[in-house]
DNA sequence: AATATTTCTTACCATAGGTCAATTTCTATC
DNA sequence: GATAGAAATTGACCTATGGTAAGAAATATT
């Protein structure tokens, strides 16, 4: 909890009297590793925000495969906006990789900050566009990569995280199989020999 | 410019007294099929609302290929947000796929208006999310779903859109060569003729 | 520590989709 | 309506990645 009312202070204007009110409407929760937090279909009106550990939020193809969305380690947030904001079913499932600490978020907590604290919104909108901008670097890299070029730009963008999952993770991630990537690695570290 | 200001009082409450003022930082224009609105790596601080014809947002590899990031006809807004938002060089580049009219939309003018009408930032919002949800969808499709499969959820979710633009540019935005989608389109209309 | 489980690697073959080049069809323009 | 250019199709071949299966390595569980 207190790692979330660090990263509030630090991101929006927020201060200690206006958290200890809105602390009211967030829950603390420990979950261990493989624990599944939201199906696919159900519907949702909380946002994760994660302390302390991994989560990751995947689909389900018709196959069982599983494609992973997105991953959130530490400080960052994690919920299904469409199904939080549009109340609609979820669109992807969120599981836990490594046990976790997370603070659940309400919409009642969003709009009761709102009130309190006009530049939540503000931030709230700072976030979203941040969203967008990943997604549409990702979109742009699913339609222009290589198997091996997602690979090193992961590698490039997330270095701590690459260390912690597996590597079944995040081949779910680039859109390629496991073996592929350890193929991918293969190739890689024998170029790399040569340096 | 007409169609800018219906589309607006549909979607905000805004008062067309409110409209004539913010009018003045509008700028209508034709461009003509082939322009070029947005170059990769510019930055701006425009965004396009589409009354008439078809944009194009698109990036290119390092082979020269071009990528869709997405398509916006009538009433649709095209901008690099990235580059508006957050003040970086755009990450794509905008041409115009049939003559068009479109309304330039300045930060400006975003501002003002949020300024006279509050619950237009509320429209903000929601369009924000509703670009989230899109391209979520769009990343679990590139994740998971074959050409063919990619091909179908075009023509179904854009059925006009598939009347208008070249299977060039479709097979750009599904991430596959023409030829590709040329065959498979020779296997969909096979299988069909026998339903 | 021993065992069970999962992950990773590797080898071999299969396949979707890419590449290149030729041909046909469409469309725009004169 | 003739011609030029672009778009679409097709065929032959190629390549990146997938599928399967087995073993090796790592990790978790008792």
């Amino acid at each position: 909890m207190q790692a979330f009312e660090n990263y509030l202070k630090h991101h929006t204007p927020i201060t200690g009297e206006q958290f200890t009110v809105l602390k009211q409407e967030l829950k603390e929760k420990n979950y261990p590793k493989g624990r599944i937090l939201l199906h696919e279909g159900e519907s949702t009106n909380v946002s994760y925000f994660v302390c302390k550990g991994l989560l990751r939020a995947y689909t389900l193809d018709n196959q069982g495969k599983e494609h992973t969305i997105q991953f959130a380690p530490e400080n960052w947030w994690l919920g299904d906006r469409n199904s939080f904001y549009f109340k609609e079913p979820a669109a992807f499932n969120i599981d836990v990789l490594e046990d976790s600490e997370v603070v659940i978020v309400s919409k009642n907590f969003l709009d009761s900050a709102m009130e309190l604290c006009p530049d939540f919104g503000k931030y709230n909108v700072y976030l979203l566009h941040n969203s967008i901008r990943y997604m549409q670097r990702r979109i742009n890299q699913l339609l222009a990569a290589s198997a091996e070029e997602r690979y090193l730009d992961f590698i490039r963008l997330y270095p701590k995280l690459t260390l912690r999952i597996s590597q079944i993770m995040i081949a779910s991630y680039l859109g390629i199989t496991p073996e592929s990537l350890s193929r991918v690695r293969k190739e890689l570290a024998r170029r790399n020999s040569y340096l």
